[in-house]
DNA sequence: TTTTGTGTTGAA
DNA sequence: TCAACACAAAAG
């Protein structure tokens, strides 16, 4: 493409990405296009921009060594933006950028958390696709959706979890096993998951304590939870022999853990499903959010499901009510 | 045929 | 790390 071409696609694409006249050599002005210094392509004022022979910008950013593309765009600055974007994400908060990034507003922080949720790749494809913005917005909509509801900013919140009163956090789900719906009326909580979400200290950890867990009906299971020394084990006693009783559960069905909020408002929620049906008596509230991205019913790994992403980790302080 | 984005190089 | 340049690969 020799430089009339360019500079018609120039003309076409944006009026605002015409170089200034300052970038234009000029022998960009010749007619014939003869001259060779007339193919020199335009430098970008911005930072991680790269001209592309037909007028259009690329972004572009490094990291260990290495090239990674963030995609062709038609308007310069947009092309600057998107490597901000990159930037914030791959080197953080005070990565140089093109433009000012950093504010205490919502949107931004909301912005902060989509960026740090989200792994590098899957930031990259999104720019690259042109899919940045429209995924932000959707998170932004998942959070006036589910968020806290009142007039309180989020730069209000810094230091605490600011979705505390939205998130709803998957912990595990257990297959009962025969002896859990038998008559020893107790049911045996996997020492990994028990240690990672019911961590009790050791003095009361023999005693027990008693935990409330919410059913999908909104009932009140009110469970004791403890350690049995003699097995080496977590267990759930008194209570839980009604709770099998009630929901009619048999060995190979599942029992799923949830909880709410982190901190020392926290709420335990409890769900069951026959071992044949998976979708069989789901959480109403928790479908809910699935639905809408907050929860991923594919992906239990334990984090608190945000824009669609998992964001935190799960606590390890057990709070008993 | 047009556009994207990679390979490569040299400067900072 | 960064941008410039050339050009092969991919897309239309």
């Amino acid at each position: 493409m020799d430089a009339n071409c360019f500079y018609d696609q120039m003309a076409n694409d944006s009026i605002s990405s015409c170089p200034t006249a300052s970038e234009m050599s000029v022998d960009d002005h010749s007619e014939n296009g003869t001259e060779v210094e007339s193919k020199k392509l335009p430098s970008s004022r911005y930072k991680g921009v790269v001209p592309q022979p037909n007028g259009r910008w690329g972004a572009q950013i490094y990291e260990k060594h290495q090239r990674v593309w963030l995609g062709t765009f038609t308007e310069e600055e947009e092309a600057a933006k998107v490597y901000d974007i990159a930037a914030l994400r791959f080197r953080g908060q005070n990565a140089i950028t093109n433009f000012q990034t950093s504010s205490e507003s919502d949107d931004d922080y909301i912005e902060k958390m989509f960026l740090s949720s989200h792994s590098k790749a899957e930031i990259v494809d999104m720019l690259r696709k042109h899919t940045y913005q429209l995924e932000l917005e959707q998170s932004k909509q998942n959070y006036a959706c589910y968020g806290i509801g009142n007039s309180q900013g989020f730069s209000d919140l810094f230091g605490s979890n600011p979705f505390q009163e939205t998130a709803l956090e998957f912990l595990f789900d257990k297959v009962l096993t025969p002896s859990d719906v038998g008559k020893l009326n107790r049911m045996v909580i996997p020492k990994q998951q028990a240690e990672k979400h019911f961590a009790l200290s050791s003095d009361i950890a023999s005693k027990g304590v008693l935990l409330n867990f919410e059913d999908n009906t909104g009932k009140v299971w009110r469970l004791r939870y403890c350690y049995w020394g003699s097995s080496q084990s977590y267990v759930l006693t008194k209570g839980w022999s009604r709770f099998v009783k009630e929901k009619s559960l048999k060995a190979g069905d599942s029992v799923s853990f949830w909880r709410s909020n982190i901190g020392p408002n926290s709420r335990f929620f409890i769900d069951s499903k026959p071992q044949q049906q998976q979708n069989g008596s789901g959480f109403e509230e928790m479908q809910s959010q699935e639905e809408v991205g907050l929860l991923n019913p594919d992906d239990r790994s334990g984090g608190v499901r945000l824009f669609g992403v998992n964001i935190l980790e799960k606590p390890n302080n057990l709070n008993c009510r």
